[in-house]
DNA sequence: CGAACCGGTACACGAACGTG
DNA sequence: CACGTTCGTGTACCGGTTCG
């Protein structure tokens, strides 16, 4: 962080008082205290076994209680949580101090419950693939893991024997330029473990990416128009140093254009927004859609998908919420 | 892999103090 | 006065988290 100004986020600044549903959270820390009574009890569920879900719980527990603490201070008032955003090299805004943007994402939720939460479907890949198109290099595999991101996320999972949120975060990686080595010491490796990382980088697809993406981020920085002491400015204005690596350069570019997208969707309706979280925002009403993808189209020149959830706290005892509660997949799903 | 944040820890440096 | 130790502050790094 370098401590820039928000000047381009006027708009921003009349966030920095962030509503939090104080009930949902009193209720979601009981549905907690239950989980974690039954834990220390030991009647819990086997999957709850060993020290790992009463550890979460109380990990849980203390952030919530956190967030409750914050939404009660005189200079915010009560029921709201003070912000500061200040700007990052990139353009990005990042929350200082205490701040919902890092906060578990079950806490978070639960302080947002009610609210509707909006993020762009993808985002850096399809960032990737518009902007390669631009400068002549099309990327049709890119595309088809857009048209059917989940489908493609779970047929890696399944295939390579990894969660789908594996599967998201190895993906992910790709696209800044993980090494397509097994050895321990790079990134995917690291999250899935060197043999499931031997059949993750066998599968065609896979490796039709790590291929097409090193050809998009060529074409990229080799066509970008550079400023005058030959550095790339990205689309919020923002220089990066050139002596970063290529795959360092292209996320700056990439931001550049997310937090030109997020800007605009503030500027939209800044009444309604109330947290934002570099790829997407919270909206204390529903918004339009069609007309949010317009703008960003019209701003950015990039067209996006965008998804809408309706916030609710994770209580309830489904597998899909525990997993996403105890962000890890006893059952092996 | 990228961008950040935080808290904790390790280390360097200068001021203040104690000792010879 | 010179030197060494101690203490406090500031910087750097590590490992954890969030987001993509």
């Amino acid at each position: 962080m370098d401590g820039l100004t928000t000047t381009a986020w006027k708009s921003a600044k009349a966030m920095n008082r962030i509503p939090v549903n104080v009930a949902a959270l009193h209720e979601f820390r009981g549905f907690l205290e239950v989980c974690l009574d039954e834990c220390i009890a030991g009647t819990a569920p086997p999957e709850w076994s060993g020290q790992y879900a009463a550890g979460r719980f109380r990990e849980l527990l203390a952030a919530s209680g956190q967030v409750l603490r914050m939404a009660n201070t005189a200079a915010a008032g009560p029921g709201f949580v003070p912000q500061h955003y200040v700007q990052a090299r990139s353009g990005r805004l990042y929350g200082q101090g205490f701040t919902l943007q890092s906060v578990p994402t079950p806490v978070r939720h639960a302080a947002m419950a009610g609210w509707y939460e909006y993020d762009i479907s993808n985002c850096h890949y399809s960032i990737v693939s518009q902007m390669a198109r631009k400068h002549g290099f099309c990327c049709p595999a890119i595309d088809a893991y857009l048209l059917d991101k989940d489908g493609f996320r779970r047929r890696v999972a399944a295939q390579v024997g990894i969660t789908v949120d594996q599967a998201k975060q190895c993906l992910l990686a790709i696209l800044y330029g993980a090494r397509r080595n097994p050895s321990e010491h790079n990134s995917i490796p690291q999250e899935i473990g060197s043999e499931r990382a031997r059949s993750f980088y066998d599968m065609a697809e896979v490796a039709t990416l790590f291929t097409e993406l090193q050809g998009a981020r060529r074409a990229i920085l080799r066509n970008w128009t550079r400023s005058g002491n030959a550095r790339l400015v990205n689309d919020f204005g923002r220089a990066v140093d050139p002596k970063q690596t290529p795959e360092q350069q292209l996320a700056h570019l990439t931001q550049g254009v997310e937090a030109r997208a997020l800007l605009t969707c503030v500027n939209l309706a800044p009444s309604q927004i109330v947290l934002l979280q570099h790829d997407g925002f919270v909206s204390t009403s529903p918004l339009n859609m069609d007309e949010l993808t317009n703008r960003i189209c019209d701003a950015t020149g990039y067209r996006f998908s965008m998804e809408e959830v309706h916030i609710a706290a994770p209580m309830g005892r489904t597998k899909s919420n525990l997993i996403s509660l105890l962000r890890q997949d006893p059952w092996g799903l």
